[in-house]
DNA sequence: AGAGTTAGTAGACGCTTGTTTACTTGTCAA
DNA sequence: TTGACAAGTAAACAAGCGTCTACTAACTCT
């Protein structure tokens, strides 16, 4: 056994994002995170704190839906409808975004998740509009991103690959712009 | 001590809904329901069997989007516009709506939770479209409706409060008819 | 080579959970 | 009035939880 905490605390971090993001905060424990990361359980503790701390820094992990925000604004409707086709169609979907999915109710992660969503999301739409109250048109944005991630938990993903998917994005597209014009 | 199956029974049901609309499926406990209700919590399991059976029946209780969703086709934008524009600004939504926002993701109440969205919502609003794809369009709506849901969760009623309501609306109802028309 | 630091481990702690069993008590028909 | 049935109760069950303490063993520095 070598021993080295920098790659065991990150096995440890990544086991967790890749758990809580299939399963969800609540089902998950400690101990099936130990053992995902080949790990004891005490070391999840003394590197994390808490099992909420834990969460909070595997969420900080990243996420590629702020790279997609990002970039030209007259685009951002369009990237975000692709995304969201994208997202109803298949399968994976990457962890951090899951893991907002299936978040959960935990209070202890309440306020981590609305400051996880509110600076990555709603603050950085915000950031591409023009106009009067942006914030209140990045929300109606996020609610989309949201609904459809309640959409693809509840009815797992492939729910729309029967049906036309461009014209799934199309609706998207225009709705998104409603959501986003001045 | 009056003895009434019938009247407990039912303020445990009524009990289990408050508090699962309240707190969420995974941090209510069979003895808050029981305390709640002013029973005892052998009495829970002895009329409802289990914790998601009790859900299940909760669920179950009847929802008023149903109405909402009933009416005039050519109105349904409008109505549901409203709705979602009423739920982001004031705190009181009504529990069934609530108990679907927070139920959290238990896998022993997924399939109830899909069945209920998917029956209330989903098939509801598919059936008053005409064209093409009908669940496909109603799944946009619903994308919507759990989005809003995601939203009043997260950041709390009031979130809109200071800006424009009768704008959220305006841009809402665009969206709806965007996601449901031919 | 030896001491000190630190990663890793085993196990227990106390607490909570959903559910069940054995029992008591109220109610109503005969 | 009595006996039976049903409503209600107390307590325990077994299992699981997050967290912490005491310990072992590997690595580093002098």
């Amino acid at each position: 056994m070598t021993r080295d905490r920098e790659a065991t605390s990150r096995r440890i971090l990544e086991a967790a994002r890749d758990l809580f993001a299939a399963h969800g905060y609540d089902q998950v424990t400690m101990r099936m995170i130990a053992a995902e990361a080949g790990a004891n359980v005490a070391l999840v503790n003394r590197y994390f704190g808490t099992k909420a701390a834990l969460f909070a820094e595997a969420l900080a992990t990243g996420s590629t839906i702020e790279s997609v925000i990002a970039g030209d604004p007259a685009g951002l409707a369009s990237r975000l409808a692709h995304r969201l086709a994208v997202r109803l169609q298949s399968g994976a979907t990457e962890p951090v975004t899951r893991m907002v999915d299936r978040a959960g109710t935990s209070p202890e992660i309440q306020a981590i998740l609305r400051a996880h969503v509110e600076a990555t999301v709603v603050k950085r739409i915000a950031a591409q509009l023009d106009g009067p109250h942006p914030e209140q048109r990045a929300l109606l944005a996020a609610t989309m991103i949201l609904g459809t991630g309640s959409v693809r938990r509840l009815f797992g993903p492939g729910v729309i690959e029967a049906v036309d998917a461009e014209e799934v994005e199309a609706r998207l597209r225009a709705m998104f712009e409603i959501s986003l014009r001045p």
